[in-house]
This record gives structure tokens, C-alpha cells and sequence, in this order.
DNA sequence: TTCAAACAGGACCAAATCGGTCCTGAATCG
DNA sequence: CGATTCAGGACCGATTTGGTCCTGTTTGAA
């Protein structure tokens, strides 16, 4: 039950890229440096997240990634399933395969709210969201509500 | 992200306890053959439900397992954080420690949320809405999403 | 045209987790 | 006592996680 560290990075990784602005390239090496996450490991995270269409890539000198749409347009559920894969709560609820368990499953039902709800909640929350939600470092920890007023997403 | 069999293994077996009736005392064997799972895997699950004071354990002949309490108090959320430590999205939200990245990270308050409602759906549900809401192949149920008709199972 | 910068992609790897099994031991009842 | 039933820990294979590394391929500039 949780986000996996590839996941996290790629978020990272593009709150880095949007921070810098729209159209910015910047490379592998200053995301890494700057979010403090291993090179290798984010780079193969950001080849996931080109194939998925979030981030363009450019080879040779002043090469690099920038994000291939607006930050408001880039939800986190689209990050984390493009490195993750599409969220599951359980077998049953990613294949079409029948529920083995006597008479009904109880327990699909339940865990399809529960999914619903999780990715709910990614979807309704974009870079831009996150860039605007940054919070000073010092203060008390106000409200963490990553805000919700994006209006017409069509989730996934 | 998922819910572990053994999670999954844990609220089927009560709620197996929950339909013999309150109180009754019954063997892993039964719950174990009649739900389909390996005994020693549900016999270990139960020893963690058993510290956790969901159910009572009796040793001997005539011994075996009961809910220990009504199945109208025991959630889901209960059950899986018996049996799989408390849930949480991130590193962040189990432990005091900080958020290594980039001052105060974006991302604590979005898994918290996440976590939240993940919580909320589980601890709503309890043993005794599972018991309502078994779906008898047809009859569309109400308030729980109704899932697919589970047509003709077949033998493990 | 050549070279170095930068990503692409696959092989590989250690550690942790998952999903169990198995064995010994302790409690309990008859 | 002895059969039965749970308690609990050791162990195990497979998969996933969280990376690293090495060999390309593309690109821009000297």
C-alpha cells in the first residue's frame, strides 16, 4: 500500500521541470543534483515518463527533458501510472479474471471504492497544483490541501 | 499499491466467523476449506487477528477461533492494519521524520490525502456491511457498487 | 568529421517483501 | 496420558523494489 519511490521521483522530477517553466530543457544531471535523487535511477524514471508522452526528450549537448504539456494539464495520477503502471487494489479489479472467492466477492466491491477514492484524489491534482501548494518550510504546516478547483479534467 | 492476500485473506476469514454467528467457535480447518485458503497461511493471519483482539483463540479439542466482538464493530480498516501494519502512502506519513526534499515537500499533504480517503472507505465498511452486501448473482445492490454478477465459479 | 554531451535501453544486482510451508511447543479436553 | 487445536518461529522460493552499469544512438559544435 504505497507509492513507490519511482513514483515519488517522477513527480519530483517534473514538479522540477515545471518549476523551471514551461518549455524549459533541462538535464537529467541538474534534476538530480537539485531533488537529491540517484541519476541512473531517475533517468530510467524520466525514459518512462517520455514513452507516456508527459516529457520530450533531447539528445546531444543542450539536450535534456522539458515537459511536453502545460503543468495544469499533467496530473499525478498520470505520472504515477505511467512509471507504476495503472493502480490496483487487487487482482480482480486489473483482469477481466472472475473473483475465486464463494459466491460473490464481497471484498471487490470495497476495494473498488477504495481505488476509486485514491485515484480520485491523483487525478484531481496537477503539477500546477503542487507547484502552487509549496508550503515555507518553517511554518506550522497550515492546511495541506493540494487545492481542487481543476475543472474539467477528463481523469484518464 | 495493493491490499496483501494475506489483508485479503484476514477479512474473509472473519467474516466467514461473522456468518457462522456470533460467538461461535470455529476452526481454521473449516474457514480455511471453506474459503479457499492454505491453512498454515490463514493460521498465522489469525494469530496476528487473535493479538490484535479481533478474535478469541481456544486451544484443544473443541477449540478453534470467534469474533471477539460484534461484527457491526469490526472494520475492514481494523482487519487489514492488524494484519499488515497501519497503512501509509509514504515513508513520510509513518515516521516523525522529515521529507528530505526541496523545502517543505508537495507531496506529504497529496499522500496524506490519498491515505485519508483509502482509511476512510475501509473504516466505514465494517464485517456486517460485507454480510449485507454479498450480491446474490442478480439482484443489484444498493448502496455498494454492485460489481459484475459473478457467474459460475470454477473449482480451484 | 569527429568528438563529447546527453538520452535510450537492457543486463544485472542486492535487499526487502510476499506468499507461503513446516516444525516444535504449549494449552486444553476427555 | 494423548489427541486436538492454536502459538510462534524458522525457513523458503518468487517477485518487486530500488538501484547501478554498460553499450548504444542521437545531436550539436569544434
Amino acid at each position: 500500500m504505497q507509492v513507490t519511490r519511482a513514483g515519488e521521483y517522477g513527480v519530483l522530477g517534473l514538479l522540477h521541470l515545471a518549476r523551471r517553466g514551461a518549455g524549459q530543457v533541462v538535464m537529467i544531471d541538474e534534476v538530480s543534483r537539485e531533488e537529491r535523487i540517484p541519476k541512473s535511477f531517475l533517468a530510467k524514471i524520466f525514459q518512462s515518463l517520455a514513452r507516456a508522452g508527459l516529457v520530450r526528450s533531447n539528445r546531444g549537448i543542450g539536450g535534456g527533458f522539458a515537459l511536453a504539456k502545460e503543468p495544469a494539464e499533467i496530473t499525478t495520477l498520470d505520472v504515477i501510472e505511467a512509471i507504476e503502471g495503472p493502480i490496483a487494489f487487487q487482482r480482480c479489479l486489473e483482469a477481466p479474471t472472475e473473483c475465486p472467492h464463494t459466491g460473490g466477492c464481497p471484498l471487490c466491491g470495497l476495494f473498488e471504492q477504495a481505488q476509486t477514492q485514491v485515484r480520485d484524489v491523483f487525478s484531481r491534482t496537477t503539477l500546477a497544483d503542487l507547484m502552487k501548494s509549496r508550503v515555507p518550510a518553517a511554518a506550522p504546516a497550515t492546511s495541506l490541501k493540494p487545492r481542487a478547483p481543476t475543472p474539467a479534467r477528463a481523469a484518464v
